[in-house]
DNA sequence: GGTTGACAATTCACGCTGAGATTGTCAATT
DNA sequence: AATTGACAATCTCAGCGTGAATTGTCAACC
């Protein structure tokens, strides 16, 4: 294993980051990322196994960001005083960024969503159920406080968790830009808040 | 053209949903379809140009059923004394029924679900198009009746209907049954209503 | 008129082929 | 130890033919 080994695996997924998005997953080469890293393509095997697992470590690097930064915007980090309906619709834009930098963004959208599914339902799975897991959390501490009230609605934390993140899922049908899902989440974000605080 | 030529289409659409539920599309024969109509294959080609155009026709009526169910709910026929939630909650379910009923029962779903995007686009989309335009009226009439208050989250009603119809189409992720989607669209409606209520 | 059997044309699934690209793994190099 | 060029094995894909299944359209028949 080279050293520092992480920074070029991070160098290798960076690359395969680019290319993945200019080509697709299958249209990708291991040449095509070595070259983009400006390695040689058999030192690539000397951090992934194979193409597949550049393509998880990729699916993971991202969800761990987006989960960090969606965790963070939850917990107010640094930043008292924003309500727990802006904190939530700033962590559920979080969950959303990576879809629209590699997915709505290339060309390659939908090949790379359906590999995605195949290569990596088990990451999307479990970054799921962590990000619900957040959600509830964050939900329990905001009824604990006072600031919403679930038993005035006949909801769980969790049920309510899942119901935000099952509906703000419906809100990127259609591929739109990033602007109009960000009006459309507020919009979405304002009015549930709303209807929780009794 | 026979008589009566709406009869014989109909039992043509019947059969044909019973046949591409069974086997989808591309594995259902116009062969198939005239055994269980009960008619030489022949015939079929007196009421429809091509097996594509059965599909058409047979989408086009679940849509229209839809559609009308839809708005005979939003419009409270005959069920004075329902509020505009849960008009608008059976207006939805009965958005998804067909969904529920030809996709997600059928063993073929996934290929029902992209021919019907590859030969019905346009028919979704206006379809889409007309349950959004009712969902908007129905919002209207309520924001005017003062059962509901759109300035007050600062939307209105077009943008509204179009929020409360993507959120919904979200809770169907996964595929599950209809009994755990009715219990999340209720779930959803009663919150997201609470919160139109100012 | 509505319906049907039968016909010709078309499509489809399949196996096979070979050429070229791609992969994963060395031993050799720095 | 990290990297690389080179090698054999593998995969991809387009092309081809074949036969069976399917389609669309008749003229003939209720």
């Amino acid at each position: 294993m080279p050293n520092p080994p992480d920074l070029k695996r991070e160098s290798i997924l960076s690359a395969a980051l680019v290319q993945f998005s200019l080509y697709g997953f299958r249209r990708t080469s291991m040449e095509d990322i070595a070259k983009e890293t400006g390695v040689s393509r058999a030192s690539l095997y000397s951090y992934f196994d194979n193409k597949e697992e550049i393509f998880r470590g990729l699916a993971a690097k991202l969800h761990e960001q987006s989960l960090a930064n969606a965790e963070s915007h939850l917990k107010g980090d640094a930043s008292v005083g924003l309500d727990i309906g802006s904190r939530v619709e700033a962590a559920l834009l979080s969950r959303l960024a990576p879809f629209f930098e590699v997915v709505a963004q290339s060309a390659h959208g939908s090949e790379i969503y359906d590999e995605n599914n195949r290569l990596c339902g088990d990451l999307v799975l479990a970054s799921s159920e962590r990000f619900i897991g957040m959600l509830t959390t964050a939900l329990s501490a905001a009824a604990r406080a006072g600031e919403i009230d679930l038993k005035a609605a006949g909801l769980t934390a969790p049920a309510t968790a899942e119901l935000i993140y099952l509906a703000s899922g419906g809100l990127k049908q259609g591929f739109p830009n990033i602007a109009a899902i960000e009006k459309k989440m507020h919009g979405f974000v304002s009015v549930f808040f709303a209807g929780l605080r009794g």
